[in-house]
DNA sequence: TGAATTAGCACCAAATTGGTGCCCTTTCCT
DNA sequence: AGGAAAGGGCACCAATTTGGTGCTAATTCA
């Protein structure tokens, strides 16, 4: 229902405290002592930001996570990206993507569905007479560039400081 | 996963048929003699568009679907929020909409959710402490304004001519 | 009357998502 | 060496959402 998923949300909550701590490696442990989110589900996000090398983390006592990347190089794109996929809007570009490829979060993204309305070769019934998926794909590039402009950066500032939006849309 | 649904994907399509015959009353069997799409959905997603007041209906031979408004006043928003409900990226915000109801599709938007981390009196469990409400807030609002800017015209029209997005935010 | 069409609404199946279980590996401390 | 405190991997289940259909009634026109 265009909206984030939990997984994303506990993601940037973890994210937000990460930066908050930069320099130290902060536990799950002590991540959920802060908030009231499931422990193990955040567990799981942080080692999927993990292997989207969003995150390093270490193990051991004393271990934990802390960001790989400046607050300024962590995008909200990139960190759905990694947790949900690359915000596609219409399913026929979810296979797009995918096979594109060229943005990371291909791991939670859509494979090769069978009953999505999808052919088994990956094309969309309804592409040959399909009156809505250059406008779509325009609405979808812009919203990318959206999630791409706000950053960790302006999330964990306390103002609510969304970029200015200077887009360049086409 | 920050996707459309079927039922939008579908909407959408009868929409920009309707603008394209514009004065007629177009059939939900003429539509789907189109496009490769279920008819029978199709014929759902319509009835929930007519009553939200975006399409009129006729029934009887001859009878159909036409735009009950002028294609630069059907938004991309108003679609979505009658067949999905208000874009509302976190769990917090779509009760939040949902009281203050002062956009349309709270039809088929979240009523009062029991296991959804909300209490019952519907607050979220993370809110005290939540620190990504106010930004993310922010972006949604971005988001909708990205989608309030996007007209039936413009999806319709054969130039990919999405608004030049001359926003206002705040 | 009868065919064409929408209206209502209940229902099921598939997909997605939220969340957990279980065991292994690494690291630190004693 | 041994144990505790972390993360790593992966399978799994339950709840929710979504896609799609069945069925019957109400309109409208010829």
């Amino acid at each position: 229902m265009l909206q984030f998923t939990k997984r994303t949300e506990y993601g940037l909550i973890a994210l937000v405290l990460l930066t908050e701590r930069q320099g130290e490696f902060v536990s799950v442990r002590e991540i959920c002592e802060r908030h009231p989110i499931p422990r193990r589900l955040v567990a799981e996000v942080l080692k999927e930001l993990g292997r989207a090398r969003l995150v390093e983390s270490q193990r051991g006592p004393g271990g934990g996570y802390c960001l790989a990347l400046a607050p300024e190089d962590i995008t909200l794109g990139r960190v759905i990206a990694a947790l949900e996929g690359a915000p596609s809007l219409t399913s026929c570009a979810t296979q797009e993507i995918a096979s594109l490829s060229n943005l990371p979060g291909s791991s939670a993204a859509g494979s090769s569905s069978t009953t999505n309305g999808l052919h088994g070769n990956g094309e969309c019934d309804v592409r040959p007479t399909c009156p809505i998926r250059s406008p779509i794909h325009a609405v979808r590039d812009h919203l990318w560039g959206l999630l791409e402009r706000t950053t960790l950066r302006s999330l964990s500032s306390p103002a609510p400081g969304l970029p200015a939006l200077t887009q360049n849309p086409g």
